[in-house]
DNA sequence: CATTATAGTTAGTCAGAGCTAACATGTCAA
DNA sequence: TTGACATGTTAGCTCTGACTAACTATAATG
């Protein structure tokens, strides 16, 4: 069954924090998401249910490859639509709040267009 | 309390079938959205409760004032959303159903942003 | 007038996804 | 070595928002 909206977030998470630091733990999780660590317990046994991320020495947080390829989907998601919103005039906290919930229910297909249509006419900004 | 997707997605509906028929019923709204019965029940009353709805005649749905104007917001957020997408290259089923879920996720900034951003350089194609 | 179909409600279930309280474990320093 | 802090888990609660089953009420028809 496919990822739900949570699901998604803490995998991107868990992508985004393994970027910035060596090891990433279930109190990362947490504190970056703002959640209880119950929470973020019950949101990552799922994740390993699915097979998306799994523990080394049974302590630290990895993405399996699975894991990889969709956490980095989600998080192109998210820049591209980030950068998109900034670059038609939205701020950059309202842009990353909107990224943030619109990454998980855009389709391919939009996202595709829209990635097409900003390489296309959209000026060229920031990264 | 703001209204969750589903409230949205209901005051939509009933908006929609105003539009459509001389009258609104609860087993309009089910069968248009696919939900049971008891489900429409349940979310008719969260309407009503939060003076968005009332019944005619104990019968017929109705908006209130406050429910119209939130349904045309929405509604608003759908449409321009929707052409947008149709703009850029999106097929019409897929622009609508990605309309339907980001209308409830997108920020008024975001979306002031598409809509001055459409005015100013996207084709204006059929309505 | 009785039967049947349509519409709506009540009651109770389930899944998703947060929470707190309480407990377990492990490391580190006095 | 023992106590304290950090981390993680278990158990159980809550809310949202679907569902089915079963009931009620109304309307339509023979």
């Amino acid at each position: 069954m496919a990822l739900q909206e949570s699901g998604e977030m803490y995998l991107e998470t868990i992508y985004v924090l393994s970027q910035q630091q060596t090891s990433v733990r279930s109190i990362d999780v947490a504190e970056h998401m703002g959640f209880s660590k119950p929470s973020v317990t019950r949101g990552l046994t799922l994740l390993k249910e699915e097979g998306l991320i799994k523990k080394e020495d049974n302590k630290y947080i990895v993405l399996t490859e699975a894991g990889k390829i969709l956490a980095k989907r989600i998080y192109e998601r998210h820049t591209v639509l980030r950068k998109f919103f900034i670059d038609i005039g939205v701020d950059e906290e309202t842009a990353t709040e909107d990224a943030c919930r619109i990454e998980h229910y855009i389709s391919d297909t939009t996202f595709e267009a829209i990635k097409a249509y900003i390489r296309k006419y959209v000026t060229k900004t920031t990264e």
